[in-house]
DNA sequence: AATGAATGAGGGTTCATTCAT
DNA sequence: GATGAATGAACCCTCATTCAT
């Protein structure tokens, strides 16, 4: 099977960043990395950016994709909640290069003015949790009070913090990893007689 | 009083990273920030990492300080996590461009290897979650079972993500969020009769 | 009738070139203007060089016709003289972008050896003005004495810069300009009594 | 005598300009010029454009000292005429590189909008040569009737064409070249009996 | 006749670093 | 302590040109 050239160059693009960084990451290097002239990373990318639009763009879309494939949004929402965190970090797990690339481009890359430039691609990501939580607290009350957002942001640092865990190397058993933290969340969450002792 | 240059370096390089990122700090920014030469900046610090080391260096000094003053370790485990996770979140509010900063250095500077250089830095911020939470254990039996070291990932990845949002400014209610970040990890790692119930 | 792609080139260089520069030209604008891929144009013209020869060249050889047929010059010289002028700048007027591509382009296009190309082009226009010159003088007596080629050259500088103005639209009313400057030449070359005055 | 390195560098530019034409001016170029680094040339001129800028306000700057020292204004407005011309084509004969130089940069230089950058330099040029024909048409009664605009742009036209040749090295008696100008345009502008036979 | 891919040289620019003063 | 000058490597990007299809 013949890759396009400007698929290797993705590709090639996801390995550099994953493994140097940042600012490790440059055309020159993803040439070398090719065995190709410099040029030709220009020709299929005009401007170095475009790269990296394509790149986070690309990584989201198919994220969406299997998180579509795999999250349950038909049981409860205890379930959402956990199939949420399993499949994210599924998805991570086996996109492990990919998923440290998206991190370092989505934590440096800065437009011209200056500004983080996919700021905004981070924020859209906790609405499907929101959502679960406010679901759980409004019609099956299952989940205790707190407030949405926060606890989206929470479990949020976790998926984030255990996807660069997990694309560094540094988790060893994953499955237990995913489990301690569905347990985690689950138990923080939950609505249950205990609650009022803790006021 | 009289700052010396060498600490106007320091602060001046601080706020520039936070403001704008790894990349884009530049000894020159830094003197132009100053109103000074780029020599002066080279005559401190001859090589551009050292201002990294100073900077990462005293910020994991005063943050110790600081959590010894502030940290309770004479009395229970949990009192302990709840005054852990508190007195680091606090920690962060007061130092928000500097924290912010740190974040930036260490997820990107590199050092000549091409290997992240201030990796360890980070690492040895778990030991003192994991005693909190083996004395917990095995010895208060107030915690139920869980690892250790994977606690203190999720935990870390919470006061981790949360400085990040207090450092930019993302958190309203920092009291409301440090409450509701404790009261998570309470509710997740205490032991109690309905711990069964999730098997 | 369907215009070849060779000629759609052409005139698409000269616009791009009366509008950008020469700098502003490039193969790569000009395919951009026809929506058709840069190796067309290589296609056409294998070398760069080759189509500025041809515009040059093309606009000589329609300014020489042009010229041929509004050019007086079986009356007196004087008359040669005035519709050498008008003709000359009438051209000009109706073909404004191309001349304003041509001038650019023999003013800034060098060969290889770093030497202006077309530098022969602009001389060999001076030659049917001097002839005027010389005839009048020797033949009919109606010119003062000055250098031929000194005034040839003078006639040409008033007529490029005007062609240059009129060719960026500098000029509001063409035939005040015209008539203003063949006055002036016409003033300045004659033969009369007062001549003597001058010395 | 030391010539600062800022200096040599616009010493440089005037000659590779002046020599190479705008297109074959690079920082390279310059730098290999002088065996310096091209870093150097970058310190003391931090974008290219200021080199253009500095090369094109010395020049007129210089000039205009030149011309206040040179021309004759408390005289006839035809005296005026005739030192503008000469103190003019006196200065480029003495700075025949700088000023192929600046042509070349007037004609091609463009901002980041696309339009010449030095196109207004172009234009303040004219006045004083109006005002001398005003005054010589209303005060003196001394010049016919004729646009001072438009014969503002004949005298300059002759001016610049020769001062390119002058610069070129195309004109051989300087001294001659110049008094056929001035005598060019005295007659062409001048009232006198035989100015009605033309109508 | 037309196209897209690839190339490599050269462009301007940024920057950490060295050094003499 | 402080400074400005100089350096050279690396950066992104532009572009004419070559070539297989």
């Amino acid at each position: 099977m013949v890759k396009g050239t400007r698929e290797k160059i993705r590709q090639a693009s996801l390995e550099v960043i994953a493994k140097r960084g940042y600012t490790g990451f440059s055309l020159g290097v993803v040439a070398e990395h090719l065995s190709i002239s410099k040029g030709v990373v220009t020709y299929h990318f005009p401007r170095k950016d475009l790269i990296f639009v394509e790149l986070v763009e690309g990584y989201f879309r198919d994220a969406a994709e299997y998180m579509g494939k795999h999250m349950v949004i038909d049981r409860s929402a205890i379930d959402a909640l956990e199939s949420y965190v399993d499949s994210n970090l599924r998805y991570v797990a086996e996109n492990r290069h990919a998923t440290l690339a998206i991190i370092h481009i989505i934590a440096n890359h800065r437009g011209k003015d200056g500004e983080l430039a996919f700021a905004d691609k981070d924020n859209g990501i906790y609405q499907p949790l929101i959502e679960i939580f406010e679901y759980g607290q409004q019609e099956e009350k299952c989940f205790r009070a707190f407030k949405p957002g926060l606890m989206a942001m929470l479990v949020r640092s976790a998926i984030d913090t255990l996807s660069g865990r997990i694309a560094t190397g540094g988790i060893k058993d994953l499955d237990e990893a995913i489990k301690e933290t569905i347990r985690t969340f689950t138990l923080a969450t939950r609505r249950d007689g205990n609650e009022q002792d803790l006021e």
